[in-house]
DNA sequence: CTCAAAAATGCAAAGGTTTGCGAAAATGTT
DNA sequence: AACATTTTCGCAAACCTTTGCATTTTTGAG
């Protein structure tokens, strides 16, 4: 059996000190050409990779970042995950990753998780149940970067990465008023949450501001389920809305679900446009137009704001993404 | 400000030894119930939390488990992940995930990320291009269990957690027999995995013994771009097929693709059949009649199957789970 | 050959925790 | 009051690496 492949022991076979050995495979200008290929093709052979807890002690730094969202197998997050999960890699982080169930508590528990793993930051998307920030504030003030994402808190205070929510409504307004709807049942998620809000400020503003023609009824779902069971409701009234418009892909697929339901043709009977990361979309007939929003470019950017926050220390910022439209015929 | 809250800070302050702190911590019975009381209360007020680094390179064993799949968003990897997480933190450990973008070369690195993070174990699906378990095998023997699940390598000196592949395959043919259907256009995925070979050979040879009169025509499509094309040919092709069999998720989605492209009806112009967890068969107009594969309960058997390697030392074991069909609307 | 400068290496402490074993304090027994 | 127990606590090593500083070796110049 070999021995444990260590400092020590590499040093011990050839017969010189733990700091030669240390400094030779860090390519130390102070070690000699010589030792350092000896030091090299000996730890080579023995399969040598330095113990990560012994240095992470030392250096008091990890290379592990910790990743917090309600869920990870979300219509959205998972591609948000995959995207951080390649970025993290390049970078030469590992990911943690944490589910929060949407539950504040357990929220809270995760954050004490990555703090005890000592991770080198924190991406978390908050639950649409958390109102109480302290513990990410002393979570922050003990050191540990935090970078929100997606569902953000109000306060400018926080380094953010988010999509333009606002102006996700208004192009979706814009949509709406070019493609001539008149009565639109808008669809959105938990109203706790700021994106809601802010989607839903911007679309009735805005359809407010372009035409007073443009009726439009709003309702909100937690999940799925509700969001069909909603749409079926509106569609089984008798204020028949032209157009329903949903605000995530959660929202959307429970929509699809109440139309398949009563049979009904898209856009013949009803249109439809949502804001979706495009695959339920595509596997929609017809294609579904929706506002795009990517979790594989939110991850690329937040993962970008989180190197330099690493490396400028800058403690608020709010990278804001634009998005677009992308055409179906489901409207 | 504070001193950092490490066990020697309480220590000094408490004018006691180390080693008494910790064992207080840890309610140790060599230590009288006044000790351990004031030692909890200055540890609360300092928020306290063991260094997991200091832990695990005193212990050498971490409470961190990584798990490796070819791409965490995807169909049917990402509820499994959301399972393991959930599982693993029940148990009281953390998640390292990685992604093998379906390339060995990617996989191998992130095995030895793996190793270099000490983890306590390791889950893996493999990439469809895996054909060295070299390092594998090098894990396994330096002590760190490794599971397998879904994509699973064929040698029986593993521990493995997969579907019931071949009975999966004869359960479709047994409904394609039952349902009438008299010829069979099965789409399977990348030929190299072993359950592509697995579902087809159920499929096939259990075809062949139930009735002699049934046609089928095979094709593998390695991504949903492919099996739309695939999918496209064939029903463009004059030997029009009654039934679409889809070997997953992925496959599926590109089928229906193929046939919202066309037009077609399901079931009126072609049946449809999928291996699946449900979520795509279940927005589909009529729902797609499938069989299921829960990535929520491989997640959990594969977690239950890693305790009791950990605690009875197993290296070696197959756990398959049966699966069973529910009917849709589409054959 | 001597000495200074440069190059190469080693010593030892630090990082925070766990734990076997020995020492001190408290309690109990005659 | 002397001793044996039991209870409670502390010492010190070990886990493995990093790094400032001291020490040794080599090189080159005079």
């Amino acid at each position: 059996m070999n021995a444990k492949a260590t400092l020590k022991n590499i040093a011990t076979t050839l017969e010189i000190s733990i700091s030669t050995v240390s400094r030779a495979l860090k390519d130390h200008p102070d070690i000699s050409q010589d030792t350092k290929k000896k030091v090299r093709e000996l730890a080579d052979l023995m399969d040598y990779e330095p113990n990560a807890f012994a240095v992470y002690l030392r250096t008091n730094e990890s290379k592990v970042v910790g990743l917090i969202v309600p869920e990870i197998s979300n219509y959205f997050y998972h591609s948000f995950v995959a995207s951080v999960e390649q970025e993290a890699r390049k970078k030469g982080y590992s990911l943690i990753i944490l589910q929060s169930a949407n539950d504040a508590a357990v929220e809270e528990a995760n954050l004490k998780l990555c703090k005890l793993n000592r991770v080198a930051g924190i991406f978390v998307a908050l639950t649409s149940e958390t109102r109480d920030m302290a513990t990410f504030d002393r979570i922050r003030s003990s050191g540990i970067p935090i970078v929100f994402f997606d569902k953000v808190p109000d306060d400018n205070k926080y380094v953010k990465v988010c999509l333009a929510d606002r102006e996700v409504g208004k192009l979706a307004a814009r949509t709406i008023f070019q493609k001539n709807k008149k009565n639109v049942f808008a669809l959105f998620g938990n109203p706790n949450i700021s994106i809601t809000r802010k989607r839903k400020q911007g679309l009735v503003d805005e359809l407010k501001k372009l035409s007073p023609f443009i009726e439009i009824a709003t309702a909100t779902a937690n999940n799925t389920e509700e969001a069909m069971q909603a749409t079926l409701d509106v569609l089984n009234s008798k204020s028949k809305p032209d157009l329903l418009f949903c605000m995530s892909d959660e929202i959307l697929t429970g929509a699809i679900m109440a139309i398949n339901k009563k049979g009904l043709q898209i856009p013949k009977d009803v249109g439809v446009l949502a804001v979706s990361n495009g695959f339920i979309p595509k596997i929609c007939n017809p294609e579904i137009t929706y506002i795009e929003t990517s979790g594989t470019i939110l991850g690329k950017r937040a993962m970008k704001t989180f190197m330099e926050v690493l490396e400028k220390g800058i403690t608020k910022k709010m990278d804001v993404i634009e998005s677009k439209l992308v055409e179906g015929g489901s409207i």
